[in-house]
RNA sequence: GGACCUGUGGUGCAGCCUGGAGUGCACGCCGCCCUGUCAAGGCGGAGGUCGCGGGUUCAAAUCCCGUCAGGUCCGCCA
């Protein structure tokens, strides 16, 4: 039907004459003897040259063929891949004619999202969108090429899976053979990929659809995918570098340069240096302790285990209203208070300063290298709390758009086993029940299970959390060990995870395990701060489908065969 | 479950604070003119439930309350 695309159409066509297929992006007339029309498909656009006016508008989809000439002098069009040539004496044949488009398709106005999502296959027309779904295509086409490389085996899991309740909250399907039974949909392939290591398929990968039923955000959607990996008869160092070689590879085939490498930290020093457990190395403000300094303080609001400051470079211009909002901002974050001292060429600048002996205010003034014109702030409390409220307010203050700057690849290592406790008084898996904890602390489980590190590691890339993987317990005296600490009985964990667990009776090698969002690490490869523009057809924020309406009632009969019942809205 | 921001011809905005006739800008659309444009140009035109409901007022796009939709975040995401 066609010869070429139309950014083919160059100079080395000359003289040919040739078929294109495609939209009309433009239409420039001049009269009834001549008209130009901007021809456009995937691959960019040539202009076409019409010796008369020619019945089509914007959107049209066209057949044009031509002769390949060379443009006239000083009519060149430096703008535009194919600007040095045009087809003349050209024969337009109309595929399809088209109503006008509700928004236009260039790029000359910002669309609304709401508007791009209801006619999200014009949106998929524009050229950015199509640039980030062949870029996301070309990612996957990378992983699974190193996976393979790396002598993984592609292998396919269920979508219809059983029930497992833990962790994120699963999508129901109720089945229509059982009646009042149900399928769940996978929130990752965790267990079947473990199940596979028992399998005997040492080196696995899948480019996995994972489905949690929570609420969204600009990283998350209700269906994400992951590049899922387990392998057998492995360390922690094996999975990392198995992972890093493909995420290395896939900026490589993204952006076109290799990271120089991943730097690493344990969980422990991320945390104190960055408050969180996923650091954005891309810009300094790390946390200071000034513990030492304010250890015997009479500043009540300094009276705490731990006094963590933070130096904001330029800080001291803040108004009050803003030192206001950030204060209110850490008191949400579950701190008692912000302390601030801005730093001025007399001294300290703050509602504390005449509180403070000479010692601790020289604490303040030397912190972090700090120059007039900083600002300080501190935070006073245990030691887990003082840091994330610092952390929080280090991205608020600091952290540049995900995509600017030099990429910042982190692995962080040694996250605890367990964190907190539920409503039942019960420990609480950081990672997953599964996970091994480190060797050296194995006595801890019983005796100061908080202080239990484990083999998990995380991948981040700007400040997001990518993935997360660990070593798996393979050794059933462990397991149990690690349920019992959970609070988690024998009969529970029989009927929740029973087929693993009776699985692993009969020869459980040992394994490691990884899986990384694929949506993430393609938006920020794409520049964007959110994963919608990477996914064809994206929910919004209330999981809402605006093009197709979903979710929506079904039919009676469906209901009937289903045998649902619904309960009235509260 | 909670906080904040947004909603005005097809699209993107301004107008709202400080109430006074649906007022304005840009793009698009329709018609006419135009033989080298490429953000084409010129002339003319059509197009509105100011998200929706209620309240205050002589008078509401504007102020107040509620509600819906979209977004950002907290909770949630083993």
């Amino acid at each position: 039907m066609r010869d070429l695309l139309c950014a083919s159409v160059t100079e080395s066509e000359l003289g040919k004459t040739l078929t294109v297929c495609g939209w009309v992006a433009k239409r420039r007339e001049h009269g009834e003897h001549l008209a130009f029309i901007d021809i456009r498909d995937r691959s960019g656009v040539v202009q076409a040259v019409v010796d008369g006016s020619v019945d089509v508008r914007s959107e049209y989809v066209v057949r044009v063929t031509g002769t390949v000439s060379s443009r006239p002098a000083g009519t060149i069009n430096d703008k535009l891949a194919t600007g040095k040539v045009e087809l003349t004496e050209c024969t337009v044949e109309i595929l399809s004619a088209a109503e006008p488009p509700p928004f236009q398709l260039d790029d000359r106005v910002e669309i609304d999202e709401q508007v791009r999502l209801r006619y999200r296959y014009l949106d998929l027309r524009r050229d950015k969108m199509q640039r980030n779904l062949r870029l996301r295509a070309s990612v996957n086409a990378s992983l699974r090429h190193a996976m393979d490389a790396q002598g993984f085996c592609e292998v396919e899991t269920p979508l219809l899976w059983a029930p497992t309740p833990e962790g994120a909250r699963e999508f129901v399907v109720p089945s229509r053979l059982h009646p009042g039974e149900f399928y769940v949909l996978p929130q990752s392939p965790q267990i079947a990929k473990q199940l596979l290591m028992v399998g005997g398929f040492d080196r696995y990968y899948q480019v996995a659809r994972c489905l949690r039923d929570e609420d969204l955000r600009a990283d998350r959607q209700f269906e994400f995918t992951q590049l899922d990996i387990e392998a057998s008869f492995v360390t922690q160092e094996d999975i990392m570098g198995f992972i890093s070689s493909a995420v290395l590879d896939a900026a490589e085939a993204a952006t076109g340069t290799r990271p120089k490498s991943i730097e690493s930290m344990t969980w422990a020093q991320a945390l104190d240096l960055y408050g969180t457990d996923k650091p954005d190395l891309r810009f300094g403000m790390v946390l200071q302790d000034l513990s030492a300094a304010f250890a015997t303080t009479e500043v009540k609001a300094f009276a705490a285990p731990f006094v963590k400051a933070m130096r904001v470079p330029g800080g001291a211009e803040f108004s009050r209203s803003k030192l206001d909002a950030l204060t209110e901002q850490a008191k949400s974050l579950g701190a008692k208070g912000l302390a601030w001292f801005k730093i001025t060429a007399d001294g300290l600048d703050s509602p504390l300063e005449r509180f403070l002996n000479d010692a601790e205010k020289r604490a303040i003034t030397q912190c972090d290298g700090a120059q007039a014109g900083d600002l300080i702030l501190c935070v006073a409390d245990e030691h887990v709390q003082a840091c994330r409220t610092l952390g929080a307010l280090r991205v608020t203050l600091g952290s540049p758009p995900v995509s600017e700057g030099e990429p910042k690849y982190l692995w962080v290592t040694e996250f605890p086993m367990f964190e907190g406790v539920d409503e039942e008084g019960n420990l609480q898996a950081a990672h997953h029940p599964f996970t091994m904890p480190h060797p050296d602390d194995l006595e801890l489980i019983e005796t100061n299970p908080l202080k239990v590190r484990s083999q998990a590691y995380d991948l981040v890339l700007n400040g997001w959390e990518l993935g997360s993987g660990s070593v798996r317990i393979h050794r059933s005296d462990i397991q149990a060990r690690i349920f019992a600490a959970l609070g988690i009985t024998d009969e529970e964990a029989q009927s929740r995870f029973g087929f693993l667990m009776g699985a692993f009776k009969y020869g459980a090698p040992p394994h490691a395990g990884f899986a990384f969002g694929i949506d993430r690490l393609v938006a920020i490869f794409a520049g964007e701060d959110n994963i919608r523009e990477v996914i064809a057809y994206p929910k919004t924020q209330s999981g809402t489908d605006l093009m197709t309406g979903a979710p929506k009632s079904i039919t009676e009969r469906q209901v009937r065969d289903l045998r649902l019942k619904f309960q009235p809205k509260v």
